[in-house]
DNA sequence: AGATTGTATATTGGATCCGATGTTTCTATG
DNA sequence: CATAGAAACATCGGATCCAATATACAATCT
């Protein structure tokens, strides 16, 4: 499997990780969190592990990427990285300016609401269609996930168990295209809503709109699933962006 | 503005374009549809032409795209192409192999009743969201598009005419996340809207669904307006699976 | 002193070269 | 003559080198 790869790229996995280039504040992102196995090239590796350093807030917003410092910290040259990081640009992640490099994309809160807006729209939308298709072991799994959250106190995971509990249950409607553009959405917004998450308690809502969402996806009740859905993502699109007003000001 | 660019991209612009370089079946491809001024890079202008070429179906379904010839066309290296080709395979709209190459992704007929169906969600709440919004200008704009139908024989036309007719309205709702998501699923099933509409005479309905749609707009009535969009973008999405499947099988 | 210009450094985008692997063709042998 | 193995060819991903440009800072002029 590892074969596959360019040996110095696959190389940090086994040996040692060579933290001493890593720049300052970088010590976070860990290449563990990326599967090896499903990527065909250098370049796939360093857009997940860069993807995944920016929706989990790792990366802050603004923060300066350089070509040549990530390149060493992958232990490979910048081709691979200019690749990564003209797709995470293509998905919104990032921005590039020539000669000047890339940051890591912000957003304004009118571009926060439109996404919340949205993703209320469509998630209500994928939950409506997979309710009917719900088997027993799919709704176990959801149960599962939403149990998760009561006994994971590392807030950092919630993100994580937040998402498999979604999408165990999107899973089911079969629509690939659907979930393609629900993913990048929340990847948009998602480090936003784990520092709100941490920082506020507004995990407890959460947790009781999961369970609400869970029960009426058991009883069968489709509209009422995409109800529930539709509120919980809209109630924390609200609770995030009073949330950023008060970190931020209105203008930003 | 040219001189923001690498001098040999620019140049096929005011020069001599290298035809006898192109391989036979590329001669369609113009980059003179390309606006060159908002490229920020090589890598823009050759991503920019192939999309095109692939949404108006001028590179078939399944056609292999090699980098050194595509770098031979556009009189530049295989790093600019290999950004523009890895970006396209972030869009769905080619697929790679390591040492085999890229070729033109294509559709099964599950993924494009998928697409369709997700179109008609999201832009019949576009539309309604833009009703409250739309201007005398931008209704006198849409208009003017609506007629261009008429007028315009040239069927090749016909998918920027249906475009630039519900962009028109879509702008009004002042949501740019839900179009630039409109606008990547019109991308995956354009080539097989103009293959249809060409072919049969499916022109003439969505000529009066047009119409219907802006007579909603006009009078204000938004949920109106969704609804009729919806129903027209669903009556396409059938015709357009129907044609598919006489053309070929059920499974393909 | 402040503004302006020139130079050194940093950083990006592109070209060329190289190694790895898939594909095709040709030859040798049963 | 058919088939298996080898060799030539094609193609891709990555590394290294080079050119263009932005920024920072120092030197110079008013």
């Amino acid at each position: 499997m590892l074969g596959m790869l360019p040996r110095a790229v696959a190389a940090p996995i086994t040996e040692a990780w060579p933290f001493a280039a890593i720049p300052q504040g970088w010590t976070a992102m860990k290449l563990e969190t990326v599967d090896i196995r499903q990527a065909a090239s250098a370049a796939d590796i360093v857009y997940e592990a860069l993807r995944k350093a920016i929706i989990e807030g790792d990366l802050a917003e603004g923060e300066n990427l350089r070509q040549d410092q990530i390149a060493l910290m992958f232990n490979t040259s910048r081709i691979p990285v200019r690749e990564a990081l003209s797709r995470l640009e293509q998905n919104g992640l990032i921005t590039t300016q020539r000669y000047k490099g890339a940051v890591v994309a912000g957003l304004s809160i009118e571009e926060i609401e439109e996404i919340f807006e949205f993703r209320a729209l469509i998630e209500a939308e994928v939950i409506r269609l997979a309710v009917p298709k719900l088997t027993g072991k799919t709704l176990d799994a959801a149960r599962r996930h939403c149990q998760a959250f009561d006994s994971e106190a590392n807030s950092a995971m919630w993100g994580e168990i937040n998402r498999n509990f979604h999408y165990s249950l999107y899973e089911a409607a079969r629509r690939p295209y659907y979930l393609q553009i629900v993913r990048a959405s929340l990847d948009r917004i998602d480090r936003y809503l784990r520092a709100q998450l941490t920082l506020t308690n507004g995990m407890s809502r959460a947790r009781r709109e999961h369970k609400g969402i869970l029960d009426a996806c058991i009883a069968g009740d489709a509209d009422k699933a995409a109800e529930l859905t539709r509120d919980h993502i809209l109630g924390a699109g609200r609770a995030l962006v009073t949330f950023l007003e008060e970190t931020r000001g209105r203008n930003d």
